[in-house]
DNA sequence: GAGCACTGC
């Protein structure tokens, strides 16, 4: 390859690399970060470059054979290798050979025994008495699938002595000892009761992971109230140290793990495309190695990539013809339908190769069996907060180290792997982060200090978060829920903001089910609350039928009716066909994410018996369904000017009606909007026009406005010192002509 | 006239 490739394309990909890096900034997630960073960056990397030539001599031999076939290669450096952890001396081939002929319950005995954790079993056994064990899992599907092994291992039935419970499906009984459960579960239940009667001993799995829910568990600090409670955390991380101090100098197991060895190779300069980088190597592969050795896993951000990496590779191989093995392609995201997803399951035939390209969900969510090769572009879309604005965003984010051992990791788990990393060592050492910036950093907090708030935890900034998040972000929460009428003055919970919490939701959404009580139409309201929180995967948009899609979508939106009460319709219409699988393909909308609404609206309407709000249905009249969405979406109100654009109210900032919307057109004076999101522009999605309120909800606004609508938190200093900064920003909640209709009824 | 990573309750 020319050296002048290199270096163009090496600019091309700082550029790539730093766009993404200031994107990451602006959005307020990387004020850490160093701003020298990406100088320094270049320069090292101008060095490495001379030091780093020396090393791939079998390269040269391999790019030999396919010189005829590709224009472009990629020149790979093998750097290091991670260890496997003596897989073999563990288990004797001999030992396996011979378990062969036994029963597959003695099979698993013998398998068991040769786990690495087996020697600590007794120590750990003496904890548990006659209480059950609690387990949490960050995933349903790890949950019940690991209940299901280990009550195969003890020979009990799923359910008995080894259960599992998870949101919508509770498989445990009054035998069981063991229960697996997700860890928003177990906050959930702690909840209801914070003691943890039930329990002698939790243990948090893949705590490394750092999840809201295990976060604020930890915080909590859960044994507390019990100090016979034993509590094990169990992390992949290296910074044992870390968990281990947090929770007052805990004893440290360190357990091996178990996995093949995986070598790790880098550029030997940054690629200019990413996307065209991972399908040269992925060529590379399949054509230099046996067909048969093993599968190739791409990680990609998201869908439209994977779409179009689909396109290229078909596109490509097609033009080799016979001259290379059949290559299968398979892409896999979450959006994906399950029945297109069940095709990287299937096994790999004869003399072909698969080559999946996936998001990050086979990161850490499923499994493939067969891969060995991993190619690594080194990024991801994350969600950040910036607590400044209030704003969350989607960036495409470079991926921590731990993210990135974690995908190379992936190719180990059958035989030795190889991972391809589209970037430099020096990219690697020096510009990723250790670890991903945990969740409770990077998110609105509105809910969490709501659940926070009704388990009385007043003092939130000295709360003991393992990494507390940005101070701003909670009084951004705090304010949040103060509008909302969910706290009061002095930042206690009142009787709406109780409700609130019992529902899974985010508040502005539990607010509109609470205030659907006094419109009279909670039966449409949670309808709308389980679409909305299903989120935007309810629609169905193939590449190649994205005009019949959005004809489909476009037939909901008929009459004006706003975004909310078009997902009404969308429910009804389903519900009317009796859940008919058939009509969500016609009206490309996906089967699973309906059933997931029905899943949710189902638990919600359970809800709505306990915290005594009866079902009551006004489907004739969409007014008070209106009403019912402002009172709890007034923050996020939005006025048109005169070019036909918004301002929101809030943090004044100038938006647009997203095309999708069926306001789009309409272009009401006022709307309330669900979310904002930033593409290639500022976007309201899922919008309403905005309705007048009752007198009593806009009297709460008036006093936030006004000077003695001070808000204060009686435990915590620091809001009263931030009181003048946050009223500044209340008065906006509260603005003009909202009020200014209401005010002069109120005159009147 | 657009384009949404992944979880969880």
């Amino acid at each position: 390859m020319p050296e002048a490739y290199y270096q163009d394309g090496g600019v091309n990909q700082e550029k790539r690399f730093s766009v993404a890096m200031q994107r990451y900034r602006d959005s307020g997630a990387g004020d850490k970060m160093n701003p020298f960073a990406e100088q320094e960056a270049w320069e090292e990397h101008q060095i490495g470059k001379a030091t780093l030539k020396y090393g791939s001599k079998d390269r040269k031999q391999n790019s030999d054979d396919f010189q005829f076939v590709f224009e472009d290669q990629i020149d790979f450096i093998k750097a290091s290798v991670m260890d496997g952890v003596n897989f073999e001396d563990e288990v004797p081939a001999e030992s396996l050979d011979k378990s062969m002929e036994k029963s597959a319950f003695e099979k698993l005995q013998e398998d068991r025994k040769t786990l690495p954790i087996y020697a600590y079993r007794d120590e750990l056994l003496q904890a548990v008495d006659n209480h059950q064990i609690g387990c949490t899992q960050p995933r349903r599907v790890a949950a019940m699938s690991v209940a299901a092994r280990v009550s195969q291992e003890m020979g009990v039935k799923l359910g008995h002595e080894v259960g599992y419970s998870i949101r919508f499906e509770d498989c445990t009984s009054e035998k069981t000892l063991l229960k697996y459960m997700t860890d928003g579960m177990l906050l959930r239940e702690f909840l209801g009761e914070p003691d943890l009667a039930g329990y002698s001993v939790v243990m948090v799995d893949e705590a490394h992971e750092r999840t809201l829910s295990t976060d604020i568990l930890f915080g909590l600090d859960i044994a507390r109230f019990r100090p016979d409670l034993k509590l094990l955390i169990s992390s992949a991380t290296l910074d044992a140290e870390k968990f281990s101090d947090y929770f007052d100098s805990a004893p440290i197991f360190k357990i091996p793990g178990r996995r093949f060895p995986v070598e790790v190779h880098y550029t030997k300069a940054p690629e200019a495309d990413y996307l065209d980088a991972a399908i040269v190597t992925a060529l590379q592969i399949h054509v230099t190695q046996p067909p048969g050795d093993g599968d190739i896993l791409i990680f990609f951000t998201g869908q439209e990539e994977i779409e179009t990496a689909e396109e290229i590779l078909k596109h490509r191989t097609r033009g080799l013809g016979t001259k290379i093995p059949e290559l299968i392609i398979c892409p896999i995201y979450a959006n994906l339908p399950t029945e297109l997803q069940a095709k990287i399951f299937e096994p790999t035939p004869e003399g072909a190769r698969k080559v999946v390209l996936a998001t990050n969900i086979a990161e850490t969510s499923l499994t493939i069996d067969g891969i060995k090769y991993v190619i690594d572009p080194g990024f991801c879309k994350m969600k950040s907060y910036n607590p400044r604005t209030g704003m969350e965003s989607l960036l495409v984010t470079p991926i921590s180290k731990a993210s990135a051992n974690q995908r190379a990791g992936r190719s180990g788990r059958t035989g030795p792997g190889k991972c391809f990393r589209l970037y430099t060592a020096y990219n690697y050492y020096s510009d990723l982060d250790d670890n991903t910036v945990p969740e409770i950093q990077r998110t609105n907090l509105a809910n969490v200090v709501l659940t926070l708030k009704s388990l009385g935890i007043h003092d939130l900034l000295n709360f003991d978060f393992m990494d507390p998040p940005p101070a701003e972000a909670l009084l951004k929460a705090l304010e949040l829920l103060f509008a909302l009428g969910a706290l009061n003055k002095l930042g206690e919970l009142t009787k709406v903001g109780r409700r609130m919490a019992e529902f899974p939701l985010d508040p502005m959404l539990s607010k509109m089910i609470a205030a659907s009580e006094k419109y009279q139409c909670s039966d449409e309201i949670i309808s709308i609350a389980a679409m909305l929180s299903v989120g935007s995967s309810i629609f169905y948009r193939p590449k190649d039928k994205q005009v019949h899609a959005d004809t489909a979508r476009m037939n909901f939106h008929t009459g004006n009716v706003g975004d909310h009460v078009a997902l009404l319709k969308i429910y009804s219409s389903w519900k009317e066909t009796n859940y008919s699988t058939q009509w969500c393909y016609e009206n490309y909308i996906q089967v699973r994410s309906m059933k997931r609404a029905r899943d949710i609206r189902d638990q919600l309407e359970g809800l709505l018996e306990r915290v005594e709000i009866e079902l009551m249905s006004n489907s004739n009249d969409l007014e008070p369904i209106k009403k019912a969405i402002t009172a709890g979406f007034f923050p996020h109100s939005a006025r048109m000017q005169k070019n036909g654009s918004y301002r929101t109210v809030k943090h004044p900032q100038t938006v647009y009606i997203h095309p999708t919307s069926g306001l789009a057109q309409v272009l009401p004076r006022w709307v309330i909007y669900h979310e904002l999101v930033l593409t290639t522009k500022e976007y309201m999605r899922q919008l309403d026009q905005r309705k007048c309120l009752a007198v009593q909800d806009a009297r709460l606004r008036i006093e936030l406005s006004g000077a003695e609508g001070r808000f204060r938190d009686a435990h915590c200093s620091w809001i009263k010192e931030n009181v003048s900064r946050c009223r500044t920003n209340d008065s906006r909640i509260a603005s003009e002509p909202f009020l200014e209709e209401e005010l002069v009824s109120v005159k009147r």
